[in-house]
DNA sequence: TTGTAGGCGTTATCAG
DNA sequence: CTGATAACGCCTACAA
């Protein structure tokens, strides 16, 4: 008995297969003692309902897709995507669905085409967007091709797509906050790539948080790299007025990049030079210091994200769900005042 | 016209499905004229097939799937797993195959149901098997469900699932003739789990290669975390008798805890101690000393593995890839002759 | 309360 | 060489 259906099940029981459906579904349309003896049997052959023949009648994979577009090596090292994905499946498979992952790489229109290839064979009933830029071409393309998504953004549009809203702007005050505390004077802040809408809301919030505190800034747009935020930093340290200085990494490659660049110029961290990253990860705890980091919740942004693309989904329609603001790990990277550590 | 089906190409061509599909999967039994005609209108309609409809028909998924059992901490911090997962997606989409992730946590019992759940729901064509135990009870299960599958493993059984076998010996003798060759005269082996088949193996090989060169050995079995590595490395220090040491992690995280151990205890890196690890991270780029590490080719095992499992699927069937041995990657933390770093 | 009869979209069988 | 027609397994009008 290579797998077992409901018409087996029908056939054994002499009933209908209507009757093994209703019985299943907890319908209307069949007895009570039937219902029973079908669930019974279909508990004593281990009988499950075929996915593909529930998708063909359902039009409904029961998958979420996702699309990683960053290359692997990038991917590999930020511990944050991993996490992510654990939220996003806890969520899903709370649910039944099944997480399906592409990574069609950097170019753009690879993963626009994954995302055509996926609504054009019904392989997913969704997908869930990460680093939107400006004028992000695949909102307009699942739009057209009719494929439900959520955005995980720090952008709070009044309308368009559900999302789960990341307070960076609340994120960025601690961090600025926490550096001027530690007395720092002026503010270098390594961003990502300018076309990621929260970058650059990260800049701006750094910026406005950073003057409202008499602090200076000055801002550099970095590819994600340890090489590109030392780079960045090295070129930034010229432009501050005023030491001490405290460095923003957008990323802990960046705040890495910085500890590189202040170990080349010989600037002692954090007593000249404090260092704070946006993401947490191992590389931030074995540094040499250790980087004090953003605790951001990416399993919980996973897991909101699901929850929001399933309810949408199911026709239960929320327009946005807040994560709240990351608490902050302060480490030896950024710790001047050398209070204790807990 | 929300989704285009042969049936409407039929339709359109005054022809029937049967022509359409005969025309669209290249067999005889219609015309050259008339596959054209197919041909172009499919072309120009955008038609794809519908996954669901062409998997309930032709029983396959289309789907490969893989389950990570550690821990979301574990996963996150090694890049082990996310570049298998690029070398798998990379192999599957080139032969139109999706990826699905499931991580049903540490809990064995959670793992056998997902597979239990995919075999029955018929949600993928096959799995991907990493981290094999002694008698593993994820074959079984998975010969009694009717899941194929393929193992990644360094254990080279005569018969049983096909495999990707990986020279962890190869690499054993590589890891411990360059503590040998750096002058350190003793070993310490912090391998995984015991449970782990291939960690079993590279005690064994490590104790082989050390005392064919007339090195004494020392083995700790750790979990995969850093506290526990540098636990073993403390514990094991005190029973080796000559030093300088060298000490094989047998994971960055292992390599790392004993980096630790060395600085609590005040042993000079590399002097008296000598640290290699047997994975590549950027952990072990950045770690002070950097650590002397493996290159395993994590993008390529993925990619191995899913060949042969969608090879296993089209039955041809071949039983072993060998994936050849890694190379290795000199940094501080094992320099002792202070040779110059390329 | 039950059974019959489609249909979801594709592919394979079997007549013409 | 072509074209109905019947599955694949499930669900649901509708009829009995």
């Amino acid at each position: 008995m290579p797998h077992v259906t409901i018409a087996d099940i029908a056939g054994r029981l002499g009933i209908s297969t209507a009757a093994v459906s209703y019985a299943l579904n907890g319908r209307p349309g069949v007895s009570a003692t039937t219902r029973q003896r079908v669930l019974d049997l279909v508990e004593e052959l281990d009988w499950t309902p075929d996915s593909t023949a529930r998708s063909l009648r359902s039009r409904r994979s029961m998958a979420v897709g996702m699309a990683l577009s960053r290359d692997a090596e990038e991917i590999a090292n930020e511990p944050f995507y991993s996490y992510v994905q654990a939220g996003i499946e806890q969520a899903l498979a709370a649910r039944g669905y099944s997480l399906m992952i592409s990574r069609p790489g950097r170019r753009q229109a690879a993963e626009l085409d994954v995302y055509r290839s996926w609504a054009r064979q019904r392989r997913v009933d969704g997908v869930i967007l990460f680093d939107l830029l400006a004028d992000d071409p695949r909102t307009g393309l699942l739009e057209e091709v009719g494929l439900p998504f959520v955005e995980v953004t720090s952008e709070a549009a009044v309308d368009g797509a559900p999302r789960v809203l990341i307070d960076d702007a609340a994120d960025a005050g601690t961090l600025v906050s926490h550096l001027a505390d530690q007395g720092y004077r002026s503010i270098i802040h390594l961003s990502g790539p300018g076309q990621l809408t929260h970058e650059r809301l990260r800049a701006r919030a750094v910026a406005a948080v950073a003057s409202a505190g008499g602090l200076e800034v000055v801002s550099s747009a970095c590819r994600y790299t340890m090489e590109d935020g030392a780079r960045g930093f090295l070129e930034a340290v010229g432009r501050v007025p005023r030491q001490p200085v405290g460095v923003v990494g957008s990323s802990d490659l960046l705040a890495l990049g910085a500890l590189r660049g202040a170990g080349l110029l010989g600037l002692p961290v954090p007593d000249r030079i404090g260092v704070v990253s946006w993401d947490e990860s191992l590389p931030c705890r074995i540094s040499n210091p250790p980087l004090t980091s953003l605790e951001r919740r990416p399993i919980t942004m996973g897991r909101l994200a699901a929850d929001l693309l399933l309810d949408r989904l199911d026709g239960r329609a929320r327009s946005l769900v807040r994560l709240p603001a990351s608490g902050l790990t302060v480490r030896a990277s950024s710790n001047r005042m050398a209070r204790e550590i807990s």
